[in-house]
DNA sequence: GTTTAACTTAAACAATTGTTTAATTTTGTT
DNA sequence: AACAAAATTAAACAATTGTTTAAGTTAAAC
């Protein structure tokens, strides 16, 4: 599916706001003042405030692929690639989390159904990478072998998604005064803290 | 604040709608439809549908009040505690799963102003508890120094939210075709995973 | 038994919702 | 310049929203 400037704009502004105010608190009038549109294109372009979403999620999920094909490549150690997928994966959800944001809170509640096929993909696609990651570590005698990989998944990303979710603690708790100082917060101390933790995983879990 | 049985079954329905559907997905009819009350009693008891979410949440989190001190005077190891923590941790989290579910999404959103001072004291309550424990262990030399200990309770709590986030994955990969199922490995095999992981963090990392 | 307060109801309220209409303007093609 | 298609608009639409009203019923106090 291809889309025109115009239609662009109405999917980055509802994108902000379907995050901002979630999808029921967002109206189409909404969208199209932000957009600077008249209400009526919403519809005549995507046909309805629904397939609007279909169409935002497909388009976000479609530049979402990841290409760690690179990583396996690479003659480094498992426990590097270890440190450059967590930094990865970190970057991936912080670059994309409006779409994030709303993706997990319409598979959290019944209210739509919204195909998540893609999205499902994309997951079982990173779980294969990070399989062999570890299986080559394993082979290498480095890593542990009793490790549940398709959970290292949630330990490496549920940790940053509780941290967003509970961003005014942790503004209070570290004192990061600014965007700037929780951005950096989570590209440096909660990437290694996530690392640190992933690897402590692998190299010493029994 | 005391409520009547009326009061608490509005509430009840309202906590298990405003989860599944959202609170902007969920009309004060809905509730007074499950509730098999008439609408005019929603704005009666708690004077607007705002209000009621507010009642909620209030009333959630006053029985949320961890009480962990006896973790603390038991004689058990730092280790032992740490499992129990865990533990508990997710018991907590999961027997409070739709209130937690609608906080999270406030909390993310812009929408509205609900004052979650209570529920930041609660996360702050339990941040004491885990830094008394781990420092114990660090003065028996068990545990390592170089801890962010803050970064603790993300690391248990964000892959649990994370599983529940996605649980149609989690349903698919590990073949978990009933509640039961599911509840159960929350129980047993994710609860060890994350507790091997946070054990790990603290013996081993560096 | 009467009175008062609390509860419950159906109906009405105005505002907002997503969508459609029909008319007009813009754009591109010949 | 003439035409057709696409884009854009304001207005209208029916439905749903949260809340209020005013009348009714029930329960408790005296």
């Amino acid at each position: 599916m291809e889309f025109n400037d115009k239609q662009i704009e109405i999917i980055n502004v509802a994108e902000r706001l379907f995050a901002e105010e979630g999808f029921d608190g967002t109206s189409v009038r909404d969208i199209a003042k932000k957009a600077n549109i008249n209400v009526a294109m919403i519809s005549y372009y995507f046909g309805s405030k629904e397939k609007l979403l279909e169409a935002l999620v497909i388009n976000r999920i479609g530049t979402m692929k990841l290409r760690l094909e690179n990583l396996l490549q690479e003659d480094s150690t498992p426990i590097e690639k270890i440190d450059k997928l967590v930094a990865y994966y970190i970057n991936q959800i912080n670059t994309n989390r409006s779409i994030y944001q709303i993706l997990h809170f319409e598979l959290s509640t019944k209210k739509r159904e919204i195909n998540t096929d893609a999205f499902t993909e994309v997951k079982k696609n990173n779980l294969k990478i990070m399989e062999s990651i570890v299986k080559e570590g394993q082979l290498q005698g480095i890593f542990q072998h009793n490790i549940n990989i398709a959970l290292i998944s949630p330990t490496i990303i549920g940790p940053l998604i509780y941290f967003h979710m509970n961003k005014p603690l942790y503004v209070d708790l570290f004192d990061l005064k600014t965007d700037e100082a929780y951005e950096n917060y989570i590209e440096t101390t909660l990437t290694q803290h996530i690392q640190k933790t992933i690897k402590a995983l692998l190299l010493y879990a029994n």
